[in-house]
DNA sequence: AATTGAATTCTGGTCGACCAAACTGGTCAG
DNA sequence: CTGACCAGTTTGGTCGACCAGAATTCAATT
């Protein structure tokens, strides 16, 4: 499978040994990868096996690394696994209808996480939610902060399963939507709208009405969506995502 | 991002403009990538360089370069992006809760699909729920038939709300989850009571029930767990065993 | 003694050459 | 005329050497 992945090369093996030491903690996360020339001698293969090892290991997001710089060893994560991810999604929400089609999953997974959050929030998450509502209002002046705030909200919802994917995930839609989201320059009147979106489904979840809950929530991305999209739909290819296959 | 990460190189903007040509299409999905010399002549860096491109590429997932062979173009997909992951979810599967982490999130992902097709499936997704729990009911006696036919009709939910990821999503899940998932389930009766849980889910759809469809979702998906989980908790949790392979 | 800067060494980046497998075509036997 | 075999070419895989930047060390100066 994917390890295996098609290759026959030598240097696969390598990299499964390396993966298996980094993940079994004999490479402990934060340390240093040894150099090259070491693993040329350990394993008895060349640098350019090694070079290659790297990449692929890198590539994984097993490994960081920098320019001229000794690779540092990372133990994988959920988040991880998402960062992986980027470069390819990053291409394909240049393909027609793409970021549209993330947003809808986007909005999708989040209705059903607001749903969530109205059915089985605890008292800490409803306070949680509470505080980031509050920081959320106090920087409707403030552009970048809004952005941070706003955010902020949002990603509560993502922890309050308890599940680490999802803040992953919500890690990953912000990092791939940020540029979109961005192009749109917040005015303080905007922010009023969206502060008073979150607060609509705060106030849904706080009473425990996962309907409006997930109304509220539809709204108010559906309506960021509505604005976001201008910034980029200047002769838009005019496909609409759906129905793919 | 993902370009970032590594860059520095000379090889990442060859990367880069390799990328470009096979989003824009110039590079045709199924088409060989040209000769490493070619591409050697053609941007001025070594053929190292260039193994390191083509390394880089097909980790990301736009090519698909078997041991001996010229390296097949491939135009990403949101499959191909998760397959892309394949290689760190599985380490991170056999970390601790893993698994578990994993099948909480298909289960919360697929309550929420069924939740929505019960509110706005159509005729035709309501007809191939149907048709999709025939299959799977005429293949109760046969083990191997039994998985596909179940893996299918779950397969549909995620069809329904015609957003590309979501099927990308399931193939995920299947391909992640299947060697646990085939460690046991062969028993008829135990088939049985699985078809029984997708009747129930297929019922409640039919009837625009979402939180019934919800619940029964829910509850067919438990169980398997149940069942599943038992495959490998024969030590447990705790000591993380092996070094093993 | 502390600091700084230059020389040394270490380490990653790049390259060109060599090897072996795969592909091509052309020829010879049936 | 067809098909299998063989040689030449193409092309990917591997390697060792060389180059340049980064870290380290150590000594000279303050």
């Amino acid at each position: 499978m994917a390890d295996a992945t098609i290759s026959g090369r030598a240097a696969d093996a390598v990299v499964e040994e390396i993966e298996r030491e980094i993940v079994s903690g004999d490479l402990a996360s934060g340390r240093l990868l040894p150099p090259e020339r070491d693993l040329v001698a350990r394993f008895g293969i060349s640098r350019a096996a090694v070079r290659e090892v790297i990449v692929t290991l890198t590539n994984k997001g097993l490994l960081e690394s920098k320019p001229r710089h000794r690779p540092v060893v990372r133990k994988p994560g959920f988040d991880t696994a998402f960062s992986a991810l980027g470069g390819i999604v990053t291409h394909l929400l240049k393909q027609d209808g793409g970021v549209k089609t993330l947003f809808d999953v986007r909005i999708f997974l989040e209705a059903a996480l607001v749903r969530h959050a109205a059915l089985s929030a605890r008292k800490e998450d409803i306070a949680a939610l509470r505080a980031a509502l509050e920081r959320n209002r106090a920087a409707i002046e403030d552009p970048v902060l809004f952005d941070n705030t706003d955010v902020a909200f949002h990603a509560v919802f993502y922890t309050i399963p308890g599940n680490p994917v999802f803040p992953a995930v919500h890690q990953a839609f912000v990092h791939w939507l940020y540029d979109h989201w961005q192009s749109m320059r917040r005015s303080p009147e905007q922010n009023l709208v969206y502060h008073a979106g979150h607060r609509d489904i705060f106030e849904a979840v706080r009473d425990r009405d996962p309907e409006a809950a997930e109304q509220a929530l539809s709204a108010h991305l559906s309506e960021a969506w509505a604005t976001v999209k201008e910034t980029f739909e200047d002769g838009a290819t005019g496909g609409d995502t759906n129905r793919g296959a």
